[in-house]
DNA sequence: AGGAAATCGAACCGAGCGGTTCGAAATATT
DNA sequence: AATATTTCGAACCGCTCGGTTCGATTTCCT
């Protein structure tokens, strides 16, 4: 008789069944069912029973692969902040027109941020980091904060091709960033608006938001740019 | 002998002792333990008992005063919103300077809703908001909503003035209020910030931002009379 | 087919919850 | 001092929670 569990040691290459605690599949289902409940009750409000109920799997097993509730809510919002941000920044990362680009990447973002899921993730996030504020912390980090960095990058590089003028790149960041929002997010989740804006509400608010960021910050050689463009 | 109930349910002018679930000092009291408690745990994790405790009443007396614990919360952000957004106005009232009127009013703006009180008082309103919109609604609705109706009626004066030159005045409020918290609420209510932002912090932030807001909006008028002020 | 192991499922634990009850105690009016 | 009523305080109710346990069952490898 092979022991398999003593190769597993130096090198977990067995193809056959997974460890206890290890499949990923039903790692993945207990996640799926964890994501339902804690999104729309809440992470108090949600109980593990409810979770098992919705994840079709028994209590047990989820305690095999989560250490306990709070273990469980971290690994779900981890995966949620991965998919939340995905495929948000490829619009930055071919500089063409900068109106264009700023208008489109930040329609993205607002549709993205605003939309149902979302929010109700956040508002989920910010109840528990009341109580668990390094939850809060990390996922603004590895969320929000790469974003930001992210269009950091992008601004310097528009100030390099000498279409921006700006001292602190850092500010104008989160400037751009709250000019696209311009108070959907506090309305969102204050719950003051129960839907997410329309396509066409955020569009306007984009336009705008773009629009007073480039009159603040274009240089000379942009607008005239543009408008070499326009007439052609 | 005189019958005071009597009386009472038609002008209720008795100096002495106040009806059960009256006393508006006792009221003050349980409310200002649930404010602890609810503020530094949340809506879900705050026990009743615990509010027992820190308010110094017993429990059947809070259930005479308050319906049950979703009402006695009700209360609490009532007053709190209240106090919040108290006095943060009247800098708009006086028409004076209009880039010293921004930075000031946007300074208090600031400094008030990124204050660690505040901040916390909103994450418990997001957490609560989560299972009972209406509550959030109503604390945006009578909070954050009432300040922007005040900023707009303070930008149409300005656009009347010939100063501004706006054409959404209601999305320009808003843009306003955010150029002003840039990046700032967002931080605090995920507890990316422990701490509030200092004063040095936000006097930069509104600075620029009430810049970026002036430039795309402010007129010919308004830029002339700066310079010659500034000459003067 | 046989057997090791992961999962199930249901009962169970102690604790704490929101909310109620009720006689004792405190307080103000007469 | 006597009376009326608010408040106290502690026990209690039914319930649900997160978490554990353990034998029965399923799954997959050999």
């Amino acid at each position: 008789m092979v022991d398999t569990t003593a190769d597993s040691d130096l090198l977990d290459l067995r193809k056959g069944r997974p460890a206890a605690g290890q499949d990923p599949v039903k790692r993945a289902q207990i996640i799926e069912g964890a994501r339902r409940v804690f999104i729309d009750k809440g992470f108090e409000a949600a109980s593990m029973n409810d979770i098992t109920r919705e994840a079709g799997v028994s209590k047990g097993t989820i305690y095999v692969y989560f250490e306990n509730k709070e273990e469980l809510f971290e690994a779900l919002i981890e995966e949620e902040r991965g998919t939340i941000f995905k495929n948000m920044y490829e619009v930055l990362d071919h500089f063409e027109d900068l109106r264009k680009t700023l208008v489109k990447f930040g329609t993205g973002l607002s549709i993205k941020i605003t939309s149902a899921k979302v929010i109700q993730a956040q508002r989920t996030v910010v109840g528990a980091a009341d109580r668990i504020p390094e939850l809060g912390a990390r996922f603004y980090e590895r969320g929000p904060k790469r974003g930001h960095d992210r269009v950091m990058v992008f601004l310097d590089e528009a100030v390099a091709r000498g279409l921006l003028k700006i001292d602190d790149v850092d500010l104008a960041a989160y400037q751009f960033t709250e000019l696209c929002l311009a108070g959907l997010f506090r309305q969102c989740i204050f719950s003051y608006r129960t839907k997410a804006p329309t396509q066409a509400e955020i569009e306007k608010i984009v336009t705008s938001g773009v629009d007073v960021f480039l009159k603040a910050y274009g240089t000379e050689k942009f607008f005239a740019e543009e408008r070499a463009s326009a007439s052609a």
